[in-house]
DNA sequence: GAATATAGGTCAACTTTATTGACCTAAGTG
DNA sequence: CACTTAGGTCAATAAAGTTGACCTATATTC
């Protein structure tokens, strides 16, 4: 790989660093505000897109220890924003939904990051977005070569 | 926005998170072989990036406070990987460097990252690069408007 | 039915990585 | 000379994670 090559691909590295950087942090600020924290955020994001997921399936998806997810997310059920109910299939496992106010909340938080990527996608157009999914897709699967 | 839209946007923010989580763990990992951590890497590339860079610049563009930075700095100082040497045209000030050692350490773990959005780009071609990074680059702008 | 495995919860000790506040030296600048 | 700036360092604290151990309840398997 040549010098000017490689160049170009650091400004990629640094685009990636300084715009996941500038994404977390308007919701991290409204956090703040309710006290919660990033990982409160990702409990919702996930508990939101998948109603019903297990304890497990979320801390598989998170990746992280049972005793760093069990905090947040009493703190979440406490507040009222998320349910945890015996699953009918088996009472061992504990559903995960949110609650109204806990959609309330979810919406807010992300509603931010989904008004940043709409208005991006809006003004570049819709191929845009298909190709900037496909690079984060193959990002993420490139994992299983290794 | 309706349902189906918002759908679409949230995997968009899912991908994110996945992308950027699996981005640097590969790096994470041989950080780890040499006992040091994610800020050591960030140190090592923006120095890399902006040679004779000063403390002060560093810790603008890293966002941490000047305590937080001084122990991983040191360290790396100590390790040989950077030199810190005080500016000709402000005694003051320190410029900071990468050693011959520097360099091959910050190639290293760059070069996983580099390669890896070399790969994607190089099958997707280049507009998906060009795309992509505008992409980027305006999450960063965003920021300026609110 | 007894043994074992799984899902989940909780306590404790510890580590890492950051924070803020205070204070220091050295070197420029008005 | 007074003040500011660049940088360094100590101390107390906070946050967010780790591992290990142990508990209950419920399924599953032999």
């Amino acid at each position: 790989m040549d010098k000017k090559r490689e160049e170009q691909l650091n400004e990629t590295l640094m685009l990636f660093y300084f715009a996941y950087r500038t994404f977390t942090n308007e919701p991290d600020r409204i956090l703040e505000e309710h006290g919660i924290q990033r990982l409160h955020h990702r409990i919702l994001f996930f508990v939101a897109r998948t109603p019903n997921i297990s304890v497990h399936e979320l801390l598989k998806t998170l990746e992280v220890s049972k005793q760093a997810l069990h905090a947040p997310m009493r703190q979440l059920i406490e507040m009222g924003y998320i349910t945890s109910e015996p699953a009918e299939y088996d009472r061992r496992v504990r559903e995960l939904c949110l609650t109204e106010k806990g959609q309330k909340l979810e919406r807010q938080l992300s509603n931010v990051q989904r008004g940043k990527m709409n208005a991006i996608f809006e003004t570049m157009g819709p191929d845009s977005e298909e190709t900037w999914k496909q690079v984060m897709k193959k990002i993420i699967d490139n994992e299983k070569d290794e």
